[in-house]
DNA sequence: GTCTATATAAGGATAGAC
DNA sequence: GTCTATCCTTATATAGAC
């Protein structure tokens, strides 16, 4: 019995196993030649699918986001602020998991492709988070600042989680808990109103 | 006149050109060559003053992480809840302009080195903001839990800026005002009293 | 579609000359 | 203390065989 493999979709190998790598070394730390490692296939294997790096990279990204959007929509609460906070921990918890949050989809590199999908999967991911919004503060400014604040505490608390500055942690809670209990505060505040870009 | 160039110091020198570097390319762009290159002097030199890359990039971020403290300590404001507002704000300015924040004291590469300067450049740089904290917050914990938020706040904005994610963006304003408004949000919200480690 | 082999480039790090 | 020269590793990407 042969040692050689057949790939019926090496493309969606490629994905599967990208996400897999992303999780394990960060975004930074991808490389089409690991990738190919972990697939079994040689380093020219997968320019034969993607005609380059970037687009590659942009496969998976896209995968990303609709995970993240899957994972966002599926978040649990009792009344829509409940749910709004909680998606943040979820995002932090996504992030923690999978390496890379919503922002691989505005990383500079694949921006300039263009990639319709990407484009429209990241967006697909903050509509449920300003649809959650839209409940708690009346006016849509007012829920996309929200979100645009949310967003921020979440990718700073998956961040510093990541890397540790919780060397001054004063709870046992693990980083999304304590994301959503910030998120928690900033939801009940009082909403300031936005500057509308004229 | 000879085209050569005597270094007095050349160890101050690259620390000096640390920071540009790290403020155009990132932590992640960092390398001893292009410093190498940038000081004028061959890819060797460096290794003569720092044993290698890591150590070199820890003296960097020790200088980052003082600078860092000072940006903050000099924050003004009308009391010290706008104070430590305007310090978020501060704080996401600091980052945008030199590439990087205090995530770069914790960074696994780093702390394995046990270095003694970078952990109380780090220390010091946050214990401004704890200290602000405690003239909003009645008890440590609470103070501490507040700061923790702030700096995930900031260093979300910080990043969200960097990248672009303000595509959705409904204010004119800037990053580092964004930041502060939210914060301002946060420290007018009423704590909740944190779990205390057993 | 996949492989082997290769061109090209960058970086970390060291040895030994000066 | 600094340079030159070199080695080793890693990665992107392509050409041509199978």
């Amino acid at each position: 019995m042969s040692r050689r493999y057949h790939h019926g979709d090496l493309a969606a190998t490629l994905v599967d196993e990208g996400v897999a790598l992303v999780a394990e070394v960060g975004v930074a730390g991808f490389s089409v030649a690991e990738l190919a490692r972990r697939a079994g296939v040689s380093t020219a294997a997968p320019y034969r699918h993607f005609g380059d790096r970037d687009r590659l990279l942009a496969a998976v990204a896209t995968r990303v986001a609709r995970e993240l959007a899957a994972c966002l929509e599926d978040t649990p609460g009792e009344d829509p602020a409940a749910r709004l906070a909680a998606a943040t921990g979820t995002y932090v918890a996504f992030v923690t998991r999978c390496g890379v949050g919503i922002e691989i989809v505005y990383a500079p590199a694949l921006r300039r492709l263009g990639d319709e999908d990407l484009a429209h999967a990241g967006r697909a991911a903050m509509d449920v988070l300003i649809g959650l919004a839209r409940e708690v503060r009346p006016s849509a400014d007012a829920a996309l600042l929200l979100v645009e604040q949310l967003v921020a505490l979440a990718h700073g608390y998956a961040s510093l989680g990541a890397t540790g500055l919780t060397a001054e942690r004063i709870t046992d809670e693990d980083a999304p808990t304590r994301a959503t209990r910030a998120a928690r505060a900033l939801i009940g505040a009082a909403p300031e109103a936005p500057l509308v870009v004229g």
